[in-house]
DNA sequence: ACTATTTCCTGGATGC
DNA sequence: TGCATCCAGGAAATAG
């Protein structure tokens, strides 16, 4: 379940890989759903470009292209996990994993191959370079425009965290990470929390990721990063996935609770 | 304009 | 052991 920090690993990884390689051709598969532009168009814009840099928006990874020949058109390929999306870089003989979506032969005699048992990831493009992802920065919006984003909602915070086009980036486990360490239960009205409260949950949310880079994000399931290497973040994990479990701080079995559907996770004595 | 709910998917875990 | 069922969850679609 790549959130920001798994995805910010990934394109950190891959960015070191593929900058600066051709894409000569594109195989994509028949699976419709992990394709949001069309599969010519897609292909089309991706064959005989020059990938000049690799990056994260929110939970998108970003390949910015530049066209060969003299007109340098600039393109993007977007590229979002979902849950189990993989990019693997490697070699042609390399054996092909079952459900994969996407094979971009490059110039290096590789390939980058997209691979997505569960289809919830997409790949796009957008042609003149102008990708825009919804929602405001974690790493750096300033402490005004994001108190700014809860005024007058209704809706549990975790759900305002969630929400992609208020913050882009968070995902359930960083959610709940987050609201454990600024002592905020995760069904509380987003409109009802104080500004200082709000502070301190800012704080929390860039505290947590900025760890969860550091330690190669958190491996659940099958993460792994573009070096097939796992993440350490998991080992810090508070609440996620401890329900029953003592509360690292007062020893008070972890909740969990469904919010829209979703797993939380919370100390009951811990966040009020 | 918001908010809540449903839907898409497969593999791993669980239950009988 | 084998088969059926359930569950995980990001975000788009739908309904209210």
């Amino acid at each position: 379940m790549p959130e920001l920090p798994e995805v910010e690993t990934i394109a950190c990884g891959l960015a070191k890989r593929v900058t600066g390689d051709r894409i000569e051709s594109v195989w994509l598969g028949q699976k419709k759903e992990p394709l949001k532009s069309s599969a010519s168009e897609i292909a089309a814009t991706l064959e005989h470009t020059r990938i000049t840099t690799v990056r994260r928006m929110g939970k998108h990874i970003v390949f910015d292209l530049e066209q060969n020949g003299p007109k340098r058109t600039k393109a993007q390929w977007i590229v979002h996990l979902g849950m189990t999306g993989r990019l693997q870089v490697c070699e042609p003989e390399a054996e092909v994993a079952k459900h994969t979506h996407a094979i971009l032969k490059l110039k290096s005699g590789r390939e980058l191959r997209f691979v997505d048992p569960r289809r919830f990831g997409r790949l796009s493009v957008a042609q003149a370079g102008d990708f825009a992802a919804a929602g405001l920065e974690p790493l750096e919006v300033d402490l005004d425009r994001f108190i700014k984003l809860f005024r007058g909602r209704k809706t549990p915070i975790k759900s305002a965290l969630l929400n992609q086009n208020l913050l882009r980036g968070v995902g359930n486990i960083y959610a709940d990470e987050s609201l454990f360490r600024s002592n905020l239960r995760p069904r509380r009205r987003a409109s009802t929390i104080t500004r200082d409260q709000l502070e301190k949950l800012l704080l929390a949310i860039r505290e947590v990721l900025k760890e969860a880079i550091a330690l190669g994000g958190s491996s659940i399931s099958d993460y792994v990063n573009s070096d097939g290497e796992e993440g350490f973040f998991q080992l810090q994990h508070r609440v996620y996935a401890r329900e029953s479990e003592p509360c690292l701080i007062c020893k008070t079995p972890i909740k969990r609770i469904v919010i829209a559907g979703r797993s939380s996770h919370y100390c009951p004595k811990c966040q009020q």
